[in-house]
Order: structure tokens, then sequence, then C-alpha cells
DNA sequence: TCTGGGGTCCTAGGACCC
DNA sequence: TCTGGGGTCCTAGGACCC
């Protein structure tokens, strides 16, 4: 029997283990923090709009209310108008409310329910630092918006240690000293496997997840849980006569790309077998950046003219800001509109130069307006450019950073053959 | 009194080019 | 003389996720 060298041993190659991380009710764990008098009530954060403020009777977006008794908190009852909710405590959900529900619905379900408003800012500030503090542990991590993130462990020093356990509660323990906040820790040889672990033992829990265990462990879920798997396709499945991973596993590929198309049924057949090589990525540039806004009161185009432009242009503003704050230049600019009927509808352009100008943006936006059916009221409007490009890579390429003078604003549009009447 | 805002990715058709 | 087959870009819509 040879012996192995001990330097082959040291450099065997690791067992590939990500872990997901999971903040435990984010939001409502922040807002805990801050009220600590709220805890173990059902407490409900939505929102963010002004009707929210108004309801809520706080005084120019200033928190007051640490000041006031549990008592007067703001009722769930109370609020009229759009919101929706983003996080429900524990006890909330026991009502059976939970995210992206409206806030209107929401009351008959739980009328108790306490209302507080979003604080992004805050929000933001918990993100940073938990997302700091896993990185000053485990360097390769992955942003997944505010709550999330992906961690590959298997080249951390301990990162093997019980499948990825002594670091996934170091993690854990740690997050918790520094912030007073839980997560949810999922450990396992890919992303999608990792993510489905996370929600085992929620909240404050880990679940270490090995390839032996997909048919325990996975196969009995629904597909549902697959990241990837939404309303849509899961109805689909049943349709078909498929409830569970572990009954998608039995189908063929073949029979899943003749039924789902080549790519998704390629993909769902990996998934189903717990097969997922997509790596943990550091950083990505990207794709688009927009603003949207949901009116009050559903507008008409032609009624709310000058309401509707105003919004129009702030929009715009808001995007040419939030382009040239990030350092990017956009080549294509689009405007999205929902009716009053829910129906959605996009219209997008893309220029001939690169640009980060509000009044470009705005102009090129109002083109797409004009390509729109615009005889029913609408109840949202949005701007959102696309075709990104840094600044710094943006050399040599026409620029057009700041309003161009009249002359070439018209060359550029009227250049796009197929609209020079509607300007 | 239904249903936010910010994203990504995929599909599919048409234009246009080789 | 009747219709191939790639490739890329643009546009619109939709599923899905946080």
């Amino acid at each position: 029997m040879p012996v192995k060298p001990i330097s082959e041993a040291q450099t065997a190659p690791q067992a590939r283990r990500i872990a997901h991380l999971d903040m435990d009710a984010f939001y409502a764990s922040v807002e805990l923090l801050r009220y600590p008098q709220l805890k173990g009530l059902p407490v409900v954060i939505g929102g963010g709009r002004r009707p929210v403020d108004d309801a809520l009777q706080l005084g120019q977006g200033e928190c007051l209310l640490h000041k006031i008794p549990v008592a007067q908190f703001p009722l769930l009852k109370d609020y009229t108008g759009r919101g929706v909710i983003t996080t429900a405590t524990y006890a909330a959900r026991q009502f059976g409310v939970g995210s992206a529900m409206g806030l209107m619905k929401a009351a008959k379900l739980c009328p108790q329910a306490i209302l507080l408003p979003v604080d992004f800012a805050e929000y933001r500030r918990y993100s940073k630092a938990f997302k700091a503090i896993v990185t000053d542990i485990a360097p390769l991590m992955e942003d997944r918006g505010v709550d999330e993130v992906y961690i590959d462990f298997t080249d951390v020093p301990g990162g093997q240690r019980e499948g990825g356990r002594v670091l996934a509660r170091l993690i854990q323990k740690t997050i918790f000293q520094q912030t007073g906040l839980t997560c949810s820790v999922g450990v396992a040889p890919n992303k999608l496997l990792a993510k489905m672990a996370s929600e085992f033992n929620k909240p404050n829990g880990i679940a270490i997840v090995h390839e032996s265990d997909l048919v325990q462990m996975i196969w009995p879920l629904p597909c549902r849980k697959i990241n990837g798997i939404g309303p849509k396709a899961d109805e689909k499945l049943q349709g078909l006569g498929i409830q569970t991973i572990g009954e998608l596993a039995q189908k063929s590929v073949d029979w899943l790309i003749d039924h789902f198309g080549q790519k998704t049924g390629a993909w769902m057949f990996d998934a189903a077998h717990g097969l997922d090589h997509r790596p943990v990525v550091l950083e990505s540039e990207p794709v688009s950046i927009s603003r949207e806004t949901t009116f009050e009161q559903d507008l008409h185009a032609v009624r709310n003219k000058a309401e509707l432009g105003a919004i129009f242009t702030r929009l715009c503003e808001q995007v040419a800001d939030d382009l040239q704050r990030k350092g990017y230049l956009c080549k294509t600019v689009g405007i999205k509109l929902r009716y009053d009927n829910f129906k959605c509808v996009t219209r997008d352009q893309t220029l001939e130069v690169l640009t980060c100008d509000a009044a470009t943006i705005r102009k090129m936006a109002g083109l797409c307006l004009k390509r729109a059916p615009l005889d029913r009221p609408l109840r949202l409007l949005g701007v959102r450019t696309a075709s990104l490009m840094p600044v710094d890579s943006a050399e040599g390429k026409p620029l057009n950073r700041l309003a161009p003078p009249e002359s070439e604003a018209q060359a550029a549009i009227t250049s796009i053959a197929f609209l020079p009447q509607l300007f």
C-alpha cells in the first residue's frame, strides 16, 4: 500500500463548501433593536411612501416613536394608502401577513399590528456592518442584497470542519455579538443547496448539507423551494404531476427540455440533482439603473399632464444622479408604465452617444412615452437606463456627459429614423 | 381598499450583415 | 430563377428574486 507523500496530502483539493447566510426578519429585527418595547408584538414595516408618514403622524421624516408609549404606536387598521409590507415580525406572521402583501389587506388579517415606516438608511448601516464581519472572517463573499450573502468556505481556515458548521457558528456568533442581530446559515457543496439549507433551521439556525444528503433532505421538498422556480413554473410542474424535487429528478433531461425549453429544462434537471456550478462572485457590474414610482392616485396622461410631467422629470433627474454617483454612462433609455388595470408596458430606445445627463435622458424618455398607449389612467411611471458603461472605461467613446448643444441633441434624436415627427 | 421598488435573466422576432 | 445559415443588435414582455 503506497503511502501518500505529506506534500500531496497538504495540497489535496478541499471539498467545495459554500454558505448562504440570511439575516432573520432583517428590517423587523433592526426596528426591534431600536424599539425593544415592541418585542413579541405583531409589527409590520411597510410603505415608505408619504401616506405612511401621514398615517403615522410623523413630523417631516423625523422618527419620534421612541418617545411615545407602545399604546400610542400607529396601528395597521388606521392606515389608508397603497403601500405594501416589506417585513413582518414573527408575531405578525402568525396572522398570515407577510412580505409584499398590500397593507390594506394585511390590516384585515391583523388590524392590531403596529405599523412602522421603512428606514432604508438604518437597514443599510446594519447591512454594511454584518457584511464587514463576514468578510473579516471569510473574504470570498457575494452580495445578494441587504440581508443575504453567499460565502465560499472552501479555503478558509476551519471552513471544512464539521462540513462548515464551525465557521458558520463563528460568523453567526460574531454578528450577534457585534450587532444584536440573528441570522441563519446553510452550508453545502454549492449555492443552490446552500440557499435551501439556510431555510432549514430558521431563525438563528445552521444546516449542513452534503452531496449524500440529496435524497433524504432535498428530494422531499416541493419544487418551489428551488431558487428560480417561481409560481408560474411551479404551477406548470404541478400540472404535469410533479410536486417534489424528487419527482422532478425522476424526469429525463429530454423530457424537461421538451416541456420547458433547452435552457430551463437543462437547468431544472441539474437543480433537481443538486448540481450547480455557479461560482461565488465578489463583484459585478450593474446591467441597469432605474427609478419608478406608484402614484397616490392614478393619473391620466391628458387630465394630469402637468403633475405627470413633473414626476417624469424628477425620475429622470434621479436616474441621472444615480448614474453619476455610481460612475456610469448609459446608452439605452427606457420607460415603464403600469395602468390602472395593473397591465405593464415598456418602451426603450438606444442612443448613439453615452450619457448620464438628466436633460438628455428626459428627452429620450419623452420619445419613449409618446410610443406608448396613453388612453388608460396610470398608476406607475418608471425610467430605466441600460447598456451601461463605467465612466473610466468609456475613454475614447462618444460621450454626452453634460447637456449637449441643442443642435447635437437634435441630431441624436432625429437620427432615430422612426420618430422624427414626434419631437 | 388589492397588488412597492430595484434589480437579473431569458425568449423571441425583426433588422441587418456576411 | 426563390429563399440557407450564422452572428449581433435592438426592442418588448415576462418570470423571478430580494
